[in-house]
DNA sequence: CTAGGGTTAG
C-alpha cells in the first residue's frame, strides 16, 4: 500500500524531469493519474490515502489542466474523496478556471462551495474583474461582506478596478471609506487602486490627493496619474507628471510608456512622440507588442500613416486593437480607400472584428462616397454580430446619407432597435444634407414622442434641414427652442441662423443677429453672411464680412473666391480684378476642381477640361451633343458671374467642360437608360453648371445626384432639391 | 490570487 502511494506521487516528478514542458506532464502523468482515480470510489479502502498529500497532487493536476473538462474531472474527484471543502484546492480550481477564461464554470465551482474564506472570495472576484464583468465583481464583493468576511489587500485592488470600470463613483467612495477604516493606508497596491479608480471616474483632483499622500510611489502609482490625466483630456498635464516621475529617477516600464505615447498622440506632438519611440528602442522594449500598438496609433492619428503601416507590418500576428488603430487611422486622415482595403483584408483572413472595427470601416465608406460600397458594407454588417449595435447603425445611417441615398439611411434607421439620440440625430442630419426639411421636422416630432432628449447635434441637423429647404420660420423657432433644453448654441448653430435669415433676404437682421451673439463670431458665421450677400448682391455688407474672414483666415482661398463672386454678381468687374491681384500678392493658388462619378461601383475622376480618360473622344462628343440640345431648349449660359469667377474651373472660357459636366457625359454614355448618376465634387456647384444640370436631367430623363462641398443636389425633371439656394 | 495601458459613432 505504501509503495503504491509513493509511486503515485512520484509520477509527476519523474515526468517533470524527463519532459519539462507542462503540457507533456499533463498528457502522460495525468492520464495515468486519472486512470488510477477512475478505479476507486468513496467507499474504497481509505488506508491507501493515509499518508497521501492531496493538496500537492491535485494542485499539480490543476496547474496542468489545459481545459475546463480536466478541471471538472478533478472537481468530481473532490466529492468522491470527501475533500470538496478544502479551500486551498477550490481557490486553485477557481483561479485555474478563470485563467482559462471559464468564468461561468468558476462561478459554478464557487457556488458548490459552502463556506468560502477570503482566498476563495478573492479568486471569484478576480475572475469577474479580469474579464471586465464589473457588476459581477461588485455583486460578489457585497455578498462577501454580508457574510462578514473581511477583504484583504488582494481583494481591494480587484474591487477598485471594478468600481472604476463601471464606473461607479458612489460604490468606489464606499470602498475607499472601508479601506480607510481597515487601515490600508500603507498598502501601495490598494492605494494605487484608489488612485486609478478616481482617475477613471474623472475625479482627477481626488486621485491627486491620494497620490500625493502616498509614502512610497512606484511606477504603477505614477502611471495611474499619467493615464488619469491623459484619459481626462489633459495630455499636457500628463506629460508634466511624466517629467516629474523621470526627475524622481523612476524608470518607466512599457505600460507607463503607453500612457505617455497616448498623451503625445492627443497633443499631436509627433516630435516628442518620436523621441519616446527611440527611447523604446534603446531600452529594448520594442518587442512589447502593446507598445508597438500605441506607437502605431500615434503615427496613424498624427497623419503619418506610412510610418504607422510599417509598424503594423512588423507585427507577425496583428491583434484586434492594432487592426482598429490602423483602420481608424487611415479613415481619419482621408485614406478611406486604404481603410476599406485593410478591413476587407481583415475579414478575408477571418480575424474577429468588433464594434470599433465596424464603425471605423463604415466611417471610411462614408468618406469614399460610393453607393455600391455603402451597400456592400451594409450587407456585411446586417449579416454580422454588429447588426444591432446602435453605434454601428448610426455610422451606417450617416454613411448612406453621405453616399447620396437618404432612403436607404431610413431603412437602417427603421430597423435599429432602442434608438438613442445619436441615431435620431444621424437621420435628421441626413435629411438636412439632402434638403428634406419636412421629413427632418417630422422625425423630430417622433423623437419627442419617443421621449428622446435632443442634443446640440440634433439641433444642428434640424437647422441645416430648415436652411436647405427654406423653412425660415421653423428654423428660427427651433433655434429658440434650444435654450429650453439647456443647450448652448455653438458657432455652427449661429452660422445656420445667419444662413437662414440671409436666404430670405433679411441681411440687416442677420448682421444684427451676429452683433448680439454671446460668443465671438467665427469663420462659419461670417462665411454664411458673405454667401447671403452674394445671393442678394449686397456689396457693402459682403465686403465687411469678407474683411472679417480675411482677418481670421488670411490664407483661405475660398474666402477670396466668394468675395470675387459677390462682385461678379453685382457686375463690378474692376473689383473682381482687384481680388485677383490681392490673391496673387498673397501667393494663393486656386483650388483645383474635380468631380468623381461612380460607374458600376468604380469611381472615375475628372478635372476641368480633362482629356486623359481613355474614352475621352466619346465623352467630348456626348458633351457637344448635350450642348446643342441645351441651346435648342433655350438655355442661356449665365456668363457674367461665371467668366469672371476666380475658381480655376470658372476661369475656363468654355463653360461646358467643367468637371461635373465631363462626369455627367461619361455617366450618360456608360450606363443604361434611366440609371441614376451619382457625382461627388470637391467645390461648391457653380451657377452655370447648376442650371445646366437641371435642364439636362429633364432632357435625358435621368435623376442626377451631386454631392458638392456643402450638401446634396438631387436634379430631376428640370428642378433641383436645393431650390436654387446653396 | 494583487494594481497602471492601447482602438471608439452623430
Amino acid at each position: 500500500m505504501a509503495s503504491s502511494t509513493k509511486l503515485l506521487t512520484k509520477i509527476p516528478h519523474s515526468f517533470h524531469s524527463l519532459y519539462p514542458t507542462k503540457i507533456t506532464l499533463f498528457d502522460f502523468a495525468t492520464v495515468q493519474s486519472f486512470n488510477f482515480l477512475k478505479n476507486f470510489s468513496s467507499n474504497a479502502d481509505s488506508n491507501i490515502f493515509h499518508n497521501f498529500n492531496f493538496d500537492s497532487f491535485f494542485a499539480n493536476l490543476i496547474d496542468n489542466s489545459p481545459q475546463k473538462n480536466n478541471l471538472a474531472q478533478v472537481h468530481a474527484k473532490f466529492f468522491l474523496l470527501g475533500i470538496q471543502q478544502r479551500g486551498f484546492l477550490i481557490t486553485k480550481l477557481i483561479n485555474a478556471a478563470v485563467n482559462l477564461g471559464e468564468i461561468g464554470y468558476a462561478r459554478k465551482v464557487f457556488d458548490e462551495f459552502s463556506d468560502p474564506d477570503v482566498f476563495v472570495w478573492n479568486a471569484i472576484i478576480r475572475g469577474y474583474s479580469k474579464y471586465n464583468l464589473f457588476a459581477g465583481a461588485i455583486e460578489m464583493y457585497s455578498r462577501m461582506q454580508v457574510l462578514w468576511v473581511s477583504p484583504d489587500g488582494y481583494t481591494l485592488p480587484h474591487v477598485l478596478k471594478a468600481c472604476g470600470g463601471l464606473p461607479s463613483l458612489k460604490m468606489g467612495q464606499q470602498v475607499h471609506g472601508q479601506i480607510f477604516r481597515l487601515g490600508f493606508e500603507k498598502d501601495v497596491f490598494v492605494q494605487n487602486g484608489v488612485v486609478a479608480f478616481y482617475a477613471k471616474c474623472g475625479k482627477i483632483a481626488s486621485a491627486k490627493v491620494v497620490f500625493e499622500r502616498l509614502e512610497i510611489r512606484n511606477v504603477v502609482s505614477w502611471t495611474s496619474m499619467i493615464s488619469g490625466y491623459a484619459q481626462n483630456g489633459k495630455p499636457i498635464e500628463a506629460l508634466r507628471i511624466f517629467g516629474e516621475m523621470r526627475e524622481m529617477g523612476v524608470i518607466p516600464d512599457w505600460i507607463a510608456l503607453v500612457s505617455v505615447i497616448r498623451a503625445h498622440t492627443d497633443v499631436e506632438d509627433l516630435e516628442h512622440g518620436k523621441s519616446i519611440h527611440s527611447f523604446v528602442i534603446k531600452t529594448g522594449l520594442e518587442l512589447e507588442s502593446d507598445l508597438l500598438i500605441a506607437l502605431t496609433a500615434m503615427y496613424a492619428k498624427c497623419g503619418q500613416v506610412m510610418v504607422a503601416r510599417s509598424l503594423f507590418n512588423q507585427m507577425k500576428v496583428p491583434n484586434l486593437i492594432l487592426w482598429n488603430a490602423m483602420i481608424s487611422g487611415y479613415a481619419k486622415n482621408g485614406y478611406a480607400d486604404e481603410a476599406v482595403k485593410l478591413f476587407r483584408d481583415m475579414i478575408s483572413r477571418n480575424f474577429r472584428t468588433d464594434s470599433i472595427t465596424a464603425r471605423s470601416a463604415v466611417l471610411a465608406c462614408a468618406q469614399v462616397g460610393s453607393f455600391e460600397l455603402a451597400r456592400w458594407m451594409d450587407n456585411y454588417i446586417s449579416k454580422s454580430e454588429h447588426r444591432d449595435d446602435i453605434f454601428v447603425n448610426s455610422a451606417l445611417i450617416d454613411m448612406y446619407a453621405k453616399c447620396g441615398n437618404v432612403d436607404m439611411a431610413r431603412i437602417v434607421f427603421d430597423r435599429t432597435l432602442d434608438k438613442d439620440v445619436v441615431v435620431w440625430s444621424a437621420m435628421i442630419v441626413g435629411y438636412g444634407l439632402h434638403g428634406r426639411g419636412r421629413e427632418a421636422l417630422d422625425l423630430y416630432q417622433l423623437m419627442n414622442q419617443a421621449g428622446v432628449r435632443p442634443n446640440d447635434v440634433t439641433f444642428l441637423g434640424l437647422l441645416t434641414a430648415c436652411n436647405h429647404s427654406g423653412l425660415v420660420e421653423d428654423g428660427w423657432q427651433l433655434f429658440h427652442c434650444m435654450k429650453d433644453y439647456g443647450i448652448e448654441p455653438c458657432h455652427q448653430h449661429y452660422a445656420c441662423v445667419v444662413d437662414l435669415l440671409g436666404r430670405s433676404g433679411y441681411l440687416d437682421q442677420a448682421y444684427d443677429f451676429i452683433l448680439k451673439m454671446p460668443i465671438e463670431p467665427g469663420v462659419s458665421v461670417w462665411g454664411a453672411l458673405l454667401s447671403a450677400c452674394k445671393i442678394h448682391r449686397h456689396v457693402t455688407l459682403g465686403e465687411y464680412a469678407a474683411e472679417r474672414l480675411f482677418s481670421l483666415e488670411s490664407y483661405n482661398t475660398g474666402h477670396y473666391v466668394q468675395l470675387s463672386n459677390l462682385y461678379a454678381s453685382a457686375r463690378m468687374w474692376d473689383r473682381v480684378a482687384k481680388v485677383r491681384v490681392l490673391m496673387r500678392e498673397k501667393g494663393l493658388s486656386k483650388d483645383l476642381g474635380y468631380s468623381l462619378i461612380e460607374i458600376n461601383g468604380k469611381l472615375e475622376a475628372f478635372r476641368v477640361g480633362d482629356k486623359s480618360h481613355p474614352r475621352s473622344k466619346e465623352i467630348y462628343e456626348e458633351l457637344e451633343s448635350l450642348e446643342r440640345r441645351l441651346k435648342q431648349a433655350g438655355f442661356v449660359p449665365d456668363t457674367y458671374s461665371s467668366l469672371h469667377d476666380l475658381n480655376d474651373e470658372e476661369m475656363v472660357e468654355t463653360l461646358c467642360n467643367h468637371s461635373e459636366r465631363l462626369a455627367i457625359a461619361f455617366g450618360l454614355i456608360s450606363t443604361a437608360q434611366g440609371t441614376t448618376l451619382r457625382i461627388t465634387k470637391n467645390l461648391r456647384a457653380c451657377i452655370n453648371c447648376h442650371s445646366a444640370t437641371k435642364l439636362i436631367s429633364k432632357l435625358v430623363n435621368r435623376e442626377i445626384i451631386v454631392r458638392d462641398a456643402n450638401r446634396f443636389h438631387h436634379f430631376k425633371d428640370g428642378v433641383c432639391s436645393c431650390g436654387d439656394y446653396w
